[in-house]
DNA sequence: CTCCCGATAT
DNA sequence: ATATCAGGAG
């Protein structure tokens, strides 16, 4: 059903060991081989899924690989390249756009920091914690994408709507040596059982600790319920 | 706030 | 037919 534990701190922890189990080998799911090609999957992984992403890159990669190559590859060319990826002609514009900075402004190389990597076109605080987790090692966020937002609202961590004020939160609530599995733990519950339409939660793990869970796994689709 | 915008699931 | 997918820019 759902009854809250006391603390905020004490249902993450519990959270947390229950996924933990649920999902050993939680990771990243986009391919990649470098620092760049990380970059440019995560670029491109904005609201689409990352199978897909997987699919275009697997091409992508073995067409371009040098920034430069990106940088002047044309607008047009570079966009038929990734036509099956939501938004192509923006992602096209800030992969060519981003790729030209790190040329001349950063000697070839991906940016480490926050603040060099946000200054690149397509480049939000998500996209920047990501690449500075799975490419750099360095953790000193977490990573809030559609389903941290969606799992850590549903189960009553966090209030907040936007995804900075939720991080926010969340660095305050979820102990730091977590701060990067954190993420990669909602992303696979959120895709397996807590999804956005449909939430499995005669299925959930977390059901009994979450204060959204549906009471019964026959779940009344007709309720006009917000999730 | 709006715009971007194809593939897939429901 | 419509919501959703590892968001970000203007």
């Amino acid at each position: 059903m759902g009854t809250p534990l006391e603390t905020r701190e004490a249902q993450v922890e519990e959270v947390l060991e229950r996924l933990y189990e649920e999902y050993p080998d939680s990771t990243i799911s986009l391919n990649y081989s470098n620092r760049l090609e990380l970059l440019i999957a995560v670029i491109l992984s904005a609201q689409c899924t990352d199978e897909r992403v997987n699919a275009v890159c697997a091409e992508l990669f073995e067409t371009y690989g040098t920034p430069e190559e990106y940088a002047n590859a044309p607008q047009e060319e570079l966009a038929e390249a990734i036509n099956s990826i939501t938004y192509y002609n923006n992602k096209a514009t800030y992969i060519r756009s981003a790729c030209a900075d790190i040329a001349e402004k950063h000697d070839g190389e991906v940016p480490d920091t926050m603040s060099d990597l946000t200054d690149l076109a397509g480049v939000g605080r998500k996209t920047a914690n990501v690449v500075l987790q799975h490419g750099h090692d360095v953790v000193e966020g977490i990573v809030v994408d559609t389903h941290v937002q969606r799992l850590t609202r549903r189960l009553g961590i966090t209030e907040a709507e936007r995804p900075e004020a939720i991080e926010e939160d969340l660095l305050g609530i979820v102990p730091e040596d977590d701060w990067q599995q954190f993420t990669h733990l909602m992303i696979d519950h959120g895709r397996a059982v807590c999804t956005a339409r449909n939430p499995d939660c005669g299925e959930c793990v977390l059901a009994d600790v979450c204060p959204s869970a549906k009471p019964d796994a026959a779940v009344d689709l007709a309720s006009g319920e917000e999730w």
